[in-house]
DNA sequence: GGTTGACATTCCAACGATGGGAAGGTTTAG
DNA sequence: CTAAACCTTCCCATCGTTGGAATGTCAACC
C-alpha cells in the first residue's frame, strides 16, 4: 500500500504521515525499489489510532506515550488513564479561559447599543479596562489621551494588516 | 520614552511592540538620534488597548480593525459590536469543540478501571473508535503492491518523541 | 515512441502569537 | 575606564498542519 492509500484508509493526510515519521511518532516506513513508502494494514491501524487521539486533542508527545502503552501488553490501564486525565485537565483550563473571555465580551456587548453612534462600552473597556496599574496616580497621567501625536498615531493599523 | 518604559507602562513586551510594528498593527515609532524607538503617552495608551484586546482573545486582524474604529470619531458602535460578536462566535465554537473532547474523554475514563491491568476502554476507543470507513471493497484492491516490506511495524514510536 | 495525469519524493515556507538568544551599539552609573 | 543595563537587528523555536515547488515514477492511452 502506498502512502496515498494509507492516507485514505486511515484518515491521516499523506503530509501528516510523513511528518509523523520525521518526528519519530511512527517508525520509518519500508520503501519500495522506487523509494515509495509501503504501508501494511497494521500501519493503517496505527495511523487510525493516532488520528482518533488527535481528534480528541491529545498532543503529539501524549500520543507517543499512548501508542507505546497501546503496543505494550504489560501496560497498566492506570497509566493510560493518567494521560487522559492530564489532557482533560488541560482542556478544562483552556475552556475556563475561553469562557471567561466570552463572559466579559457578552457583558460588554450587552451594554453596547450597536447602532450608528460612536459611543461604545466595548471600546471604552479596551481603552481603560485593564491598565496593569503601574502607578497609583493614573488619573493625573494624561489630561488628553490621543490627538497631539502629529505625524503618528493616526494612520496605519488598519487595512491589509494580514 | 524608550521601548522598555513603554513596555512596562503598557504591559506589552518589547518583543511584541517591535512585532506589532513590523506587521503594521501599530505605526512605526519615531526614532531618536541613536535609532532607539521613542514612545509617547498616547502610544502607551494604544498599546494598553491592544493588550486588553489580546487578553480578550481577539486576533491581530480583529485588533487592527478595533484600533481603527477606536481612532475613528465617526465610527458606529454597531461595527465594534459586530467584531465582538464574530469573536464570541469563534470562541463558542472552540469551547464546544473542547467540551466535546472532554465529554468523550471523561466517558472513557469513567469506564477505565485505572489499575495495573492492561484492559483499557480508552485504548480500545482509540483503536477502533473512528474508522472513516473508506470503501467496502478494500480487500480486492491490489493483489501484491510490490517489493513486499517485512521487517516493520513493530518498534519505535516511543522514547524521545519530543 | 511520446504524452498525459496521477501518483510519489524532498525541501522550504507559512500560519498565531510569543519567547529566546546572539552579536553589536549606546547610555548611564560607579 | 569599566560594568551594567539598555537598545538595535536578525535568526530560531514553538505546535500541528497545510501549501507549494521541483523532481521522479508509474500507469495508461494514442
Amino acid at each position: 500500500m502506498n502512502i496515498g492509500q494509507a492516507s485514505k484508509a486511515s484518515g491521516v493526510s499523506a503530509k501528516m504521515i510523513r511528518y509523523y515519521e520525521r518526528i519519530g511518532l511512527i517508525a520509518p516506513a519500508a520503501r519500495e525499489a522506487n523509494r515509495y513508502r509501503v504501508y501494511t494494514e497494521a500501519d493503517v491501524h496505527t495511523l487510525r489510532f493516532i488520528r482518533r487521539a488527535r481528534d480528541l486533542g491529545f498532543s503529539i508527545p501524549q500520543i507517543g506515550r499512548l501508542v507505546s502503552l497501546w503496543r505494550d501488553p504489560k501496560r497498566s490501564s492506570a497509566d493510560v488513564k493518567a494521560i487522559a486525565a492530564e489532557h482533560v485537565a488541560g482542556l478544562k483550563r483552556k475552556i475556563q479561559e475561553l469562557q471567561a473571555m466570552v463572559a466579559a465580551l457578552e457583558d460588554l456587548a450587552r451594554r453596547c447599543h450597536g447602532d450608528h453612534r460612536p459611543e461604545c462600552p466595548i471600546l471604552e473597556d479596551l481603552e481603560g479596562g485593564a491598565a496593569p496599574a503601574p502607578e497609583p496616580d493614573c488619573a493625573a497621567k494624561r489630561a488628553r489621551p490621543a490627538a497631539s501625536g502629529r505625524a503618528r498615531a493616526a494612520g496605519a493599523t488598519a487595512g491589509g494588516v494580514r
